[in-house]
DNA sequence: GAATTAAGGATATATCATATCCGAAAACCG
DNA sequence: CGGTTTTCGGATATGATATATCCTTAATTC
């Protein structure tokens, strides 16, 4: 059980645009560019996003992807469930009615106690995404990353936000 | 994302396990047959489960598999690492290393704050599991499975068990 | 000695992640 | 208007992993 790289793209460009000044694009060209990332992929990662209406798109030169919400507004689950889909990690396939004791045609009443836990296990760990928000990612990074490289980037990105 | 089927397997395999009597073996070959599994496949799942040290084997004719300790001294996680692996779900690839305003060289002294949060989340996955012992799922399992289906379920597998 | 069993290696197949390419439509710019 | 740049969706190729089967070996029972 391994999430996808995609994952790992889409926070991180989201944690960019919400640092763009309002109103302004960044195009697919640039964040794959800042991050070393093959740009015809990273394209899908953010079509994803837009679909979760998480981005809103421009075409055109100056073209671009820009957040559609304030960061305070965006959580992690929101990020990660776009790109990585809503199903649960773990699937029941009912194999308790292959048992060969029970009456013919008998039904269940509830969901397995084995698929209860795991998906029990399973919205921890939305929950725990569920409350970081994305303003809370950019206040960590602004403190962590250093001040020089924080703001070159920044200068570089303004440079090719349309 | 989604976790192998082996792993609703091994779960209810244990649970199938943790009800027989003292010192007796259950094969591959009666799992497979009360939970309508592919004998050789379940069999990969039951070697992982004796790899961790989970379940004890004996050979030949009236031989199979026991628990190797009491069912609650074994949570789910355990089993569940077993099959599935003890890697993180998410998976860093360092992408903030390729941006181009970092100085030459430059070295990070803490992991992202990105996959700080994904690991968070990924440890509240194992938390909840690690919190759920094999006994738990055995006393669940006995009061909601119809007495009746409970009861000659377990008369099938001793009438198996060597 | 014959039958039965787990263990592990080899192999085949299906599904999914990763990646690239192309054409269409929209927006900008001269 | 015409050329360029951009997103978007579809098609396709490739690699990794999950699923599944087969076969050999060694241990155990009878
Ligand atoms: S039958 Fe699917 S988890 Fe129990
Ligand atoms: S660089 Fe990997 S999560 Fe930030």
């Amino acid at each position: 059980m391994i999430l996808k790289s995609q994952v790992e793209w889409a926070l991180h460009c989201c944690a960019i645009l919400a640092g763009l000044p309002k109103g302004r694009y960044l195009s697919t060209k640039a964040l794959a560019e800042l991050h070393g990332l093959p740009k015809e992929y990273l394209s899908k990662a953010l079509q994803s996003l837009s679909q979760a209406s998480l981005v809103e798109t421009t075409l055109g030169p100056s073209g671009g992807y820009r957040l559609a919400k304030p960061p305070s507004d965006i959580n992690f689950l929101e990020i990660v469930e776009a790109v990585e889909g809503k199903a649960r990690s773990f699937t029941c396939t009912n194999i308790r009615a292959n048992n060969p004791c029970r009456p013919e045609g008998y039904c269940d009443s509830k969901p397995c106690a084995v698929a209860r836990i795991m998906w029990e296990a399973d919205e921890a760990w939305r929950d725990t995404l569920r409350r970081v928000r994305l303003s809370d990612l950019v206040g960590t990074l602004s403190e962590e990353v250093p001040a020089d490289i924080w703001r070159s980037t920044f200068e570089w990105v303004l440079k090719r936000a349309g």
